[in-house]
DNA sequence: GAATATTTAGAACGACTTGTCTATTGTATT
DNA sequence: AATACAATAGACAAGTCGTTCTAAATATTC
């Protein structure tokens, strides 16, 4: 298969990236790791600047269907599947792989706003943002655009959080206060 | 004056640092900054580790002075005046110099948990919250620990979205969620 | 003013980086 | 079986990085 050994260099990049940063990691780790010679990664993805690139959004679809999936399997209700979403966070900070959000660690490694991975973890911020409103929406929850915005905001910094702390105590008091801002929107 | 120049170098690095990121900043620029010529920056601090730790302390001090300022100058009731550090939150989004939290920058760039930065970050996060436990408690809020926590929690969430976004909304969010949440607190 | 530190500019070093080139091996497909 | 293509290992170039060293210039102290 062609696209075997791409998809083989995409995860192990994205493992690599995800547990010790985009600089930090070198291009023979990466191949090290996936057993695959170094022009297969420069003919695949002409640079490492551009396979930052896709592992990002191919991390973000990923996230999304995970998250979209695991609130459906949660329940059939919308405000029962936002909370669902935070209780999700909290079983991946436990998780003893997790080092973090990437998006966030790209948009520090790669300041320039313009920059393509900057790009992308504000494209991922705003997909987050994007199922919190259209889940608000169907629960007829009050201000579905700014509490969307919270919510994303909340997901954020308890991700940020967690990366430090390594527990699942910001996911804990997110999906708190999560509770209370729904609870106020929908009466 | 003998620590003139080390104060220059510090200052000099904590605005590249910020701006463009730890490790693509090199010495050299660094240098150029400052004025400075190679030795005195390693006569005085050893590495560039040691150089970036010592950054970090000193940032972390300093914004724990200037918020403390902040609180005391806004009001003289603890309620209060943690409304206010989230609507200075506010301003410094707004500032043009204004390039995201260095400290979430730090732990992204060294995922290490056990390196000096991440140390660093994480004892920032620690007295940010104290600080937000002090008022809570002064406050005679309900559960002030787990209150603190999630203050702490939000303006690292607001400051991690200001970083993408590049607006005073994430502040002006997480000051509303912080409204909600005192007010709960209090009755 | 003499002696002692400090600071300077710049060369040099070794380790590392991304990316290219080449010559060889393996693997499909016809 | 023969041709076309993909993938391999590894050397290589070119550049950057942090760090050290040296020798001259400057500043500070006695």
């Amino acid at each position: 298969m062609a696209s075997s050994k791409r998809d083989l260099v995409l995860t192990c990049a994205r493992e690599l990236f995800e547990r010790e940063g985009f600089h930090a990691t070198g291009v023979d780790r990466i191949l090290d790791k996936a057993g695959v010679a170094k022009m297969t990664l420069y003919n695949n993805f002409g640079s490492k600047d551009q396979l930052i690139v896709e592992v990002l959004n191919q991390s973000s679809l990923l996230m999304m269907e995970r998250i979209k999936q695991y609130a459906l399997e949660a329940s059939n209700d919308s405000y029962e599947q936002i909370l669902a979403i935070f209780r999700a966070l909290g079983e991946w900070y436990q998780d003893p792989e997790f080092c973090g959000c990437m998006f966030q660690a790209a948009v520090a490694e790669f300041p320039d706003h313009d920059s393509a991975p900057a790009q992308a973890a504000l494209a991922h911020h705003q997909r987050l943002t994007a199922i919190f409103l259209e889940l608000c929406q169907k629960a007829m929850l009050k201000e579905p655009e700014q509490l969307s915005r919270k919510l994303a905001l909340l997901a954020s910094g308890a991700s940020c959080v967690a990366r430090q702390a390594k527990a699942r105590t910001p996911a804990d008091d997110a999906l708190n206060i999560a509770e209370i801002l729904l609870e106020r929107a929908s009466k």
